[in-house]
DNA sequence: TTTT
DNA sequence: TTTT
């Protein structure tokens, strides 16, 4: 019915850009890093570490210009899905599908890496709603070869 | 940083109240059956089952008075936990602490059975902020016995 | 840089269809009552009452089927504009633009009115994402001829 | 029945810190300038102006340190409030009652004000939702003197 | 098995 | 009547 998700965080790695096998759809993976509002007194869990999946257009921008350590905010829904391991034992996973990535901070690594200029303002990109060249718009597709 | 939720869904079963073994803290689990906007042209999946979590008088309300098939709206967090089997594998599990949960739909079963009346309006409780009669806030405790 | 709202409430009034005068694109406004959650001592405020606009397809679906007193969600954004009244004073507006309606009770006139066949499932209708038949895709458009 | 709003943008001018006349409770407001993903062929509006207000520790903590420009997220509920004017016209406003406010950039005034170090990482605060102090817990009070 |  |  409904399913609404915003997130800030921050990529605990570098985010992973594949090519999904059956119809080539970019498809990017990171986890976010979103620390608890409050401390625990044993000092133990201070953060969810949550899973973002972001396709098309928006996973190559993600894919091509995040990097480990940035801080992002997400727009999506929860996503569950299920997958069989080699020995026949299903798995369940939720994820946080990405409609929208903002980047919340320049970017640190100034170095000659190939990384785009976000210039001096805060960078924002929203899904490719229309699926660009790609056949047919369907919201999720082609969910083998996720990493998660 | 930031970990915000809304959902609307029906519960797929009967929720499951329990005291934590530790602090005798009420817990009620239930997973969401969220409906999503658009049919797959396969007719698979069509909709994501999410895991809620609640706490204290929240919890006892949500325990004593949903129902499978109830529609719901919940608002809260995106929460991950792991846990540890016989075998010694780690399990990672990412489900939602509710912090609000709406009543959307009137009693359905409106036999015999202990539930409320919930009159004529659409019920909506709120999560006891300040803990009731528990000794300290802790905004999650206990994680232990947990369904998922 | 990210603007996002989740409402439930009730439609104060039936809601209001009409063709924008430039480019006749349909526009649907109404006024939610949202109940907060705690009463005032002196019984005072209940509710806040919030002004909704909707365009497109998905406005045609509001004014066809919404009637006062139905029970909606709405997610979308909030949009400020400004109008200038006859003695050249300017007045700002703050309202939702809804990019998605669900409608969360059964449809309450069961007489013969127009009204389409709820089902006895929940209904939601999501915005016309590419805009149908109309010249270009421009979120939000002739903004003049809205009631509030 | 349910309110939420998510938004990130940026302070349109310096926040307001003012003490409630009738109870000395404290309330900061600020406009939040949220840019608009797409951009007008006209080159028209950008952004949308929205108020925020916010109440007791964390008006002090936002009045105190935020400042024109400052990028923040704000999390929270829409409020709409009615004020007569001189003439006895009545007029509404709608705005955003922060229940969190979250520094998302660094201090850019490292000049010798009066403003706390805010630190290598991101800061963020909550609201007090015991209210300290003050006699009573009452999540809006006092919305005299606000200055929208 | 993690970010700052 | 606005932010970057």
């Amino acid at each position: 019915m409904l399913n609404k998700v915003v997130l800030i965080g921050r990529l605990t790695k570098d985010p992973v850009l594949k090519y999904a096998s059956s119809n080539m759809i970019p498809v990017t993976t990171f986890t976010l890093a979103v620390n608890r509002n409050y401390t625990q007194q044993n000092g133990d869990r201070l953060a969810d570490f949550i899973p973002i999946v972001t396709w098309r257009k928006l996973a190559e921008i993600c894919g091509n210009n995040l990097k480990k350590g940035r801080l992002v905010a997400v727009a999506g829904s929860i996503q569950t899905r299920s997958w069989d391991d080699n020995s026949g034992n299903r798995h369940w996973i939720t994820e946080v599908v990405a409609d929208e990535v903002k980047f919340l901070d320049s970017n640190k690594s100034s170095g000659n890496d190939p990384m785009i200029d976000l210039g001096k303002d805060i960078h924002s990109f929203d899904i490719d709603v229309d699926g660009g060249d790609f056949d047919g718009f369907s919201p999720v597709e082609s969910e083998d070869d996720l990493p998660f």
